[in-house]
RNA sequence: GGCCCCAUCGUCUAAUGGUCAGGACAUCACUCUUUCAAGGUGAAGAUACGGGUUCGAUUCCCGUUGGGGCUACCA
């Protein structure tokens, strides 16, 4: 790479970050750290109306979560807008733009009109050839003009790194519209106007784009500035192979962090969809991600969300062995979420108790709910596990319990050893199986069928809870 | 409709002008086990179709089909 790399992202603020924008986000990120270069943030707001910086904000925030930090930026498109009109006027000057009075009824009607002949519509340059009269006459009238590209006869053809040559007729692209009749210049205008005085290397953006960059080398082109490396990524694609969008639901960031997906594992998961480093890796870490990364290697087809695989690997990440990591991402998401832990809940407890429920979860979400037995007293029992392993014999399955909590209240000490212990001898003396024991009692005591092994469940509740519930169960199983 | 992009198991993908087309998720068995997970073992599952080029093509070329994107005074 002989000059200093240096990418953007350059989303519009018009609603919630969808994975999309943080894969593409991801990739000239990681494109930037690999070769040393720079990473800007563009918020392109030029238009206003649908605009927001509520937006912009949650942008900057979700990608931060993600960890994707920025080195520049965030500039902001609207502000900017006094550099933007001095190149327009350059334009005209060279005869490369023009301007153009039709009203929106008139351009509407005549794409109707070729809709119904089904005909292709492309601008017709009617007023490319306006006499000065006419300009004067629209002038007059007040009529506000906007200002198109001339595209001239030919073809143009760029090189796209990771579909290589592209090439479109000028027939087929409009003389699009660079700034709107009210003085805003458009998406394509100002892009090009800013990746140049940005000094962009490559950019790295959805194939969506690849019809807009024949527009924007054309610009480029009239400006007689150097054309950056393109690479249009596959789009990511919902469960029914349509490009993401509101209608796919759950798509948002602000959403996979609701439902207690780890920004690591995000991170993992949406570098692998699109692109892979050869090979059989898969869990990398960032470090890896940014060694391995490279524009050669992302694929050319489109690829679907698999949100199974997302849990998967989230999973892989939450049973990883880094408690303290495990305990400061669950409080993150707590603190998120703004969800109050119990006082008596400590940290201590809970790095206890994590690893135990992380290892049979798959979201921050599910631990927080397998948490809950150890969080309340308003335990709900399951009801299909009081059917199975109370109701066909509840007699003999209270006894048992009975003599069970009569074992614990007079064990000297109280953890998980010394419950299990308790629990071997009354089953060997009562010549029933471990399970018919273990279950009653895991529900009695969490009100769940399933959890971490029970004897861990019985030292992580302590002695106190595990007794009154054992207690309780008996009531609540009497009615 | 026009233009453009794309095509390996259901999904994400690996690989090569000659391979038993590999891995992962999901699925199904079995195993481990106090439950649930996790783990282990195994099964099933793909080169869209038709033509070329070639001794040989899944790989290169063309066409067909299919999918996707764009087609705004949105980005």
């Amino acid at each position: 790479m002989d000059k200093k790399v240096r990418v953007r992202i350059a989303p519009s603020p018009t609603g919630a970050i969808h994975v999309g924008l943080a894969r593409s986000a991801l990739y000239n990120y990681l494109f930037a750290r690999k070769h040393g270069g720079t990473f800007i943030l563009r918020i392109e707001d030029t238009d206003a109306a649908r605009s927001t910086t509520e937006s912009a904000d949650a942008i900057i925030k979700g990608l931060g979560w993600l960890g994707i930090t920025f080195d520049e930026g965030p500039y902001y498109q609207s502000r900017r807008m006094d550099i933007y009109k001095q190149y327009v006027d350059k334009l005209i000057k060279t005869g490369h733009a023009y301007h153009c009075y039709c009203t929106p009824e008139r351009l509407a009607e005549e794409r109707k009109k070729a809709e119904a002949e089904k005909r292709a519509w492309r601008y017709d340059k009617w007023c490319l050839h306006l006499t000065p009269d006419e300009k004067a006459s629209f002038e007059a009238q007040g009529v506000k003009p906007a200002i198109r590209l001339l595209i001239p006869e030919g073809q143009t053809t760029f090189h796209d790194l990771i579909h290589g040559d592209i090439t479109r007729e000028h027939k087929d692209v409009d003389d699009f519209v660079a700034v709107r009749s009210n003085g805003i210049p458009t998406y394509n205008f100002v892009v090009v106007i800013d990746d140049y005085l940005m000094e962009m290397t490559h950019i790295l953006r959805a194939v969506e784009h690849i019809s807009n960059t024949f527009k924007q080398v054309l610009l480029y082109k009239a400006f007689g500035w150097d054309i950056p490396e393109f690479a249009h990524l596959p789009l990511i694609l919902g469960e029914d192979k349509k490009k993401l969008s509101k209608r796919h639901g759950a798509m948002s960031l602000e959403e996979f962090r609701k439902l207690g997906y780890l920004p690591d594992a995000m991170v993992n998961f949406l570098a692998l969809l699109g692109w892979s480093p050869g090979g059989d890796k898969e869990i990398m870490s960032r470090a890896e991600l940014v060694d391995l990364f490279s524009i050669e290697r992302i694929n050319t087809s489109n690829a679907v969300f698999d949100m199974q695989k997302l849990e998967w690997m989230n999973g892989e990440y939450l049973r990883a062995p880094d408690t303290e990591k495990l305990l400061s991402a669950f409080q993150e998401w707590l603190q998120s979420q703004a969800i109050t832990l119990p006082s008596e809940c400590s940290a201590d407890f809970l790095s206890k108790a994590l690893p135990l429920i992380a290892e049979r979860s798959r979201t921050l979400a599910e631990v927080y709910d397998s948490l809950f037995p150890y969080l309340s007293e308003d335990l709900v029992y399951d009801e299909k596990g009081v059917e199975k392993h109370f109701r066909k014999d509840p007699d003999a399955v209270k006894e048992r319990l009975r003599l069970y909590r009569e074992r614990l209240v007079a064990l000297s000490e109280f953890n998980k050893e010394t419950t299990e212990e308790a629990l071997r001898q009354l089953i060997e003396e009562l010549g029933i199986k471990a399970g018919l024991l273990i279950h009653p009692v895991r529900l009695a005591v969490t009100g769940r069928t399933v959890g971490p092994p029970l004897f861990d469940c019985l030292e992580l509740l302590g002695r106190d809870r595990v007794l009154a519930r054992l207690e309780v169960f008996g009531d609540y199983v009497e009615e």
